[in-house]
DNA sequence: TCTGAACATTGCTCTTGATCAAACTCGCGG
DNA sequence: CCGCGAGTTTGATCAAGAGCAATGTTCAGA
């Protein structure tokens, strides 16, 4: 395995607190592995034997129902921690994550974690904090799920997206990593067909301009206005 | 303040592991407070000062959306911890919490969340248990609301409460506290109208037996079959 | 004992968005 | 360079459940 820079954790939260040598420490203790788009890191209710950071890439963390349907609960950006089910006293995971673009992530076994959150100040807090806002943003889209109509999930979701990951081109804000009108329709309960009515009409709109599993923003005001319109 | 009796808190998970003395310190640092059906404990958004426990009645846990729509997030029972915001580093409240029947809840001020984690073993162990849980069943229920018909939703609210606070009558088992159809469509983003509906119609069938505010499952095996038909 | 407010029921209409069906397009592997 | 499959578009139909409206019932407090 090739030895990993220090610089890949001292600007993140959980580690920048942290000195040299103790990077070092974490670093040499740490697998890194690189995932293909598509590719699983980890399944729901498997052994939750590892925790995990993002170092590059983006995933989607998801739960199956019994009926086969599936939902992407969240979306996960470099430099997050992840699987961190310990964090809870579980002992399994409590949903699948996938790569939704080619990724690669470090990862620790379980038996580190009490050892971390002892031993390196801030780790827990960021970690915790981190879990927090998961949580948090749960049941924000649990609320949107429950109380809003389809449009609007959909432009919600689309802007979560672009403000995860977007980049600056000049037609406007892309959405960094490859997604369908089904994962859309995964994200918001609805179905890929009218996913893909909603996209044509705000490309028609002038709002979006999107190619096979690629989505540009061009007017994100204008998404945002729909997005929590009153009426 | 009437002096409050070790008993209550020695059978709880967070703090079956201490001893008498220590039981004694913290219920000593308590305050105990009883809010009537329908009192909101503490709001969305507000600074979180202080975390709790409910001793004895149900809670709600509600967000509100701009749009004044509210949804039911989930219920809390005797015994468990709630409001632990500081858990999470968070420093407001990220939900309101209503009685849904009278209740009494102690509570501390989050100042000695540190030192409960710090002092008392097995307390933050059980905390995060408590939140892992928590986390599990918010998402279970986001599922369930992306993908299930509203009838097999509220078949599975309705379960819910039966579980959590089901008592045995001789009719049945009974959810333990008022609830109102307006209160079961707010946990499965309907409207009291269909919610209505389906009570009277399980009501038809014999599976369930409702009055005003109260709800006795008749045939809880049928309810569970109709919560997950395939169909 | 009466009254008003909170809760519940039920019928009807109408819209949203699912479902079914078919065709099209792009990009990749052979 | 071709062909296949994954992703996408679009049309037509239809049912679930929201919205609206009106009426009925229960209960707590005067």
């Amino acid at each position: 395995m090739p030895k990993l820079d220090e610089s890949l954790l001292s600007d993140l939260p959980p580690f920048s607190r942290l000195g040299k040598s103790q990077i070092r420490d974490i670093l040499d203790q740490a697998s890194s592995r690189r995932y293909e788009e598509g590719a699983a890191i980890f399944r729901e209710g498997h052994d939750a034997d590892r925790f995990f950071l993002l170092l590059d890439g983006y995933l989607r963390v998801i739960r199956t129902t019994p009926g086969g349907e599936q939902i992407i609960v969240l979306h996960i950006s470099p430099g997050q921690l992840f699987g961190i089910a310990p964090a809870l006293q579980r002992d399994t995971y409590p949903a699948t994550s996938v790569a939704a673009a080619e990724s690669i992530a470090l990862s620790w076994p379980v038996r580190l974690w009490p050892e971390f959150t002892a031993k390196y100040d801030g780790f827990a807090t960021e970690s915790y904090k981190t879990l927090g806002a998961r949580l948090g943003q749960i049941q924000e889209t649990l609320t949107e799920m429950a109380t809003q109509a389809v449009e609007k999930r959909v432009a919600a979701a689309v802007l979560r997206m672009v403000n995860q990951s977007g980049r600056k081109t000049d037609e406007g804000i892309e959405i960094a990593f490859p997604v369908t009108r089904q994962n859309i329709s995964d994200m918001t309960g609805t179905t890929l067909h009218t996913v893909s009515r909603l996209l044509s009409a705000w490309e028609k709109a002038g709002m979006v301009q999107s190619t096979r599993k690629h989505i540009v923003v061009t007017d994100p005001h204008r998404l945002v206005v729909l997005s929590n319109a009153t009426d």
